[in-house]
DNA sequence: TCATTTTACATCGTGCACGATTTAATATAT
DNA sequence: ATATATTAAATCGTGCACGATGTAAAATGA
């Protein structure tokens, strides 16, 4: 049938641009911080839950160790991270957050929310975007095809 | 206002997670013809609309010279395109499609149609998660900040 | 006409993102 | 107890994605 066809064609191109456009508004904010998007993501991540292991905020993100593991090594040349050798097991490291990084929490989160503020839009309805895309995104979940 | 913000934080992760899901997916379905999904969209232009400019597929894409010239470059090299430099204007050069791009429209399209339909959920509202998406981007789309 | 600006494309450097492979440590299964 | 398997990270190669810069062609303007 072709009309499912293109539908799913077309909502795949419009997740794949609406990610696309976030990631070129955040970068924006955050360049001024000498932050890039994935970046920022692992700081919400470690914001929320410090000192966890290299797999656990792979597992949150949904990165693989081979796009995790250089991020987290420039983060930890930029100062802003710290990574030492799990007592426990010595296959896994403690990443935690340096001095700068806890700092920079505050200025950060007010940028990217002036940001948001600056461009609410009422055309766009953020908690019935945010219901559809989790049940997408558990369903994609859930299949492993 | 902290609500505001963790809403809009989670939404760009959703999409961010939700555009990683899609790709993953069409990445698999296109791997036995040899294509990315960043391929697969430049196909998906010239399927509608044969021998365009570079700077059109980069339009419609939202992709920009530094990005898209080095796909073209690969899909030239596989024998999907062609490059010819535009007689109405020197600087421009007209892509087209190869015979065997033609001869793969209905393939890969049923690929992807069959992928789609064995993954269904009942779960997603498609319709109105398109609504919302296009809504998002249209918005993108104007604000240029 | 001729200098200036704009446009279309090419190139370069950085940083994801992924799958595949490797290494070391731990767990398991006889 | 020892071979096997699994796990956590590191490394490698390919391919986007972007901004900055360069180049040639075309358009613009005094």
């Amino acid at each position: 049938m072709e009309h499912g066809l293109k539908l799913e064609q077309q909502l795949c191109f419009e997740v794949y641009k609406a990610s696309s456009n976030f990631t070129k508004m955040y970068a924006r904010v955050l360049e001024p911080f000498g932050l890039t998007f994935t970046q920022y993501l692992v700081l919400l991540v470690l914001w929320e839950d410090d000192h966890i292991l290299m797999k656990d905020i792979g597992q949150r993100l949904g990165l693989g160790t081979g796009t995790l593991n250089p991020i987290i090594n420039r983060m930890i040349a930029q100062g802003r991270l710290t990574k030492a050798q799990s007592l426990d097991d010595k296959r896994a490291w403690i990443v935690s957050l340096s001095d700068k990084a806890k700092a920079e929490h505050e200025p950060i989160s007010r940028a990217i929310h002036d940001k948001l503020v600056s461009c609410a839009s009422p055309d766009v309805d953020a908690v019935e975007l945010m219901k559809n895309l989790k049940s997408l995104n558990a369903f994609f979940g859930e299949m492993d095809l």
